[in-house]
DNA sequence: ATTAAATTAGAACAAATGTTCTAATTTAAA
DNA sequence: TTTAAATTAGAACATTTGTTCTAATTTAAT
C-alpha cells in the first residue's frame, strides 16, 4: 500500500477511535512511523486528510444510491437494506457525524458534496414512500406534515445514532448497526396498514 | 455582575456563537478586556468553566423535572409543553450539545450527571405514557417495541436537532424551538386514536 | 485609618501544533 | 548505468494554548 493510502486509512482509525479533535498530524505519522514531513509532503494541508475521507465517503453513498435508484416498485425490504446499508457507511466514517460542525467550519469545500448527497437521499426517500404508497403498504390518507416530518426524523436519527450510541448504549459495531437501523425503520410501522404492520411484526422483530 | 458570572455568561455566549472547539480561555478573556490570568485565577482550569455551565443545564432541567412530575393526569398539551421547555434549555445551551462527546471526554465528571438528568427524562416520559394509555388517548394494543423505540427516537431527536438546525435548516432560535418541539410531538401522532389525531391536526398544525 | 484578603494585569514557560526547508535516500525511467 | 524525479527524515519556525508567578491595586473588615 502506497504512502498516502496508509495515512488515510490510518487517520480514519484514529479520527473514529480517538475523536477528530484529539487526533494531529504528528500521531498519525506517529503511527506509521513516518516522519512529520514525510505526512505533510502528502498532504501539505491537515484538513487535506478530512476532505479526502469525506470524499470516500460521498462516493460509497453515491454508489449505493445509484444502486437503489434502479430498484423499481420498492418494498419495505428494500427500505431495510437501503437503511442498513447506510448504517455500515456512516459506521465507517463515524467521526464525521460525530463532529460534523468543527469539520465542516474548518473545510467549507465539504459542505456541498453533504447537501449533494442529502438531496439523493431525501429523494431516494421520497420514491420510496410514492412506492409504497402506490402498493397500499402505508395507510391511506397519511396527513402531508406526518410524510414530510417522517424524513427529517429518519435523517437526524440516521446522521446522528452514532453519537448516541458513543454517549448512551455503547453496543459494538454488529449490534449497533442493526438496532439503529430497526429503530429507523421502527418510525413506518406506525404508518402501514394491519396487514403490513403483522409481516413487519414477523420479519423484523425477532 | 462578578467577574466569574461574566466569565460564565460570555464564554457560554461564545461556545454557543463560535463553537465550542474555537474558543479557548484567552478569547473569554480579550472580550471580556480582562486579562487571562484573572480568568485562571476564577477558574483555575478551562475544564471547570464548562463544568459550571454543564451544572447549570441540569439544574435547569431538574427544575423543569421536578414541575412537571407534579402534574397529575397527563396530557398532550402537557406533554407539548414539557418538550417545548426542554427545548428551549437545550437551546440556550447548544454548543454542549454540538459537541457532547468532546465535553464528555475532557470532563468526565459531567457524565454522571447527564446519566442523572437522562435517567429522569426517561422516567417523566414514563409517565406521561402510561397516562396517555389510560386516558385512552394512545390506540390500545400498540406493540411495546414501538413504545420502547419511541423514548429512543424522541431522545436522540432532543439532543441532535442543534445539530441538524446548524446543519441544515438554519432556523432562527424561535422558528427553530418551535419547529424541532412539533417534530418531535409528530412522533405520537400515529399513535393517538382516531379522536384525538383530529384533535392533534387542530391545535398544533397551523 | 490600618490591615489583611481578594482581585487584577502582565510577564513568563512549557508543550503542542501546522508547516516549511534542506539534505539525504530511494525509485524508476532513459 | 546514469540521471532526474519522488520520497523520506529531521531540524527549525512561528503560533497558540493552558497555566503559573509576581507584583500591584482594589475591596472590605476592624
Amino acid at each position: 500500500m502506497k504512502t498516502k493510502d496508509k495515512i488515510l486509512s490510518k487517520a480514519l482509525e484514529l479520527f473514529n477511535d480517538k475523536g477528530y479533535n484529539n487526533i494531529t498530524t504528528r500521531h498519525i505519522a506517529a503511527e506509521l512511523h513516518i516522519s512529520a514531513g514525510n505526512l505533510h509532503y502528502h498532504f501539505k494541508h491537515s484538513e487535506d486528510i478530512v476532505q479526502f475521507l469525506f470524499s470516500e465517503l460521498t462516493l460509497k453513498m453515491d454508489t449505493l444510491l445509484n444502486r437503489m435508484k434502479k430498484t423499481e416498485n420498492k418494498t419495505l425490504e428494500d427500505l431495510y437494506q437501503f437503511t442498513y446499508s447506510t448504517s455500515e457507511i456512516f459506521y465507517a466514517y463515524r467521526f464525521i457525524f460525530i463532529n460534523f460542525i468543527d469539520i465542516l467550519n474548518q473545510n467549507p469545500g465539504i459542505e456541498s458534496q453533504y447537501e449533494g448527497i442529502n438531496f439523493s437521499r431525501k429523494e431516494e426517500f421520497q420514491l420510496i414512500f410514492s412506492d409504497l404508497q402506490k402498493n397500499h403498504i402505508f395507510q391511506k390518507d397519511l396527513p402531508q406534515f406526518i410524510i414530510e416530518g417522517l424524513v427529517e426524523q429518519i435523517f437526524i436519527i440516521a446522521d446522528n445514532w452514532l453519537t448516541h450510541n458513543r454517549l448512551i448504549l455503547k453496543l459494538n459495531p454488529e449490534e449497533a448497526i442493526r438496532h439503529y437501523t430497526l429503530l429507523q425503520m421502527n418510525l413506518f410501522y406506525p404508518l402501514l396498514n394491519k396487514e403490513q404492520q403483522r409481516l413487519y411484526e414477523q420479519h423484523y422483530i425477532q
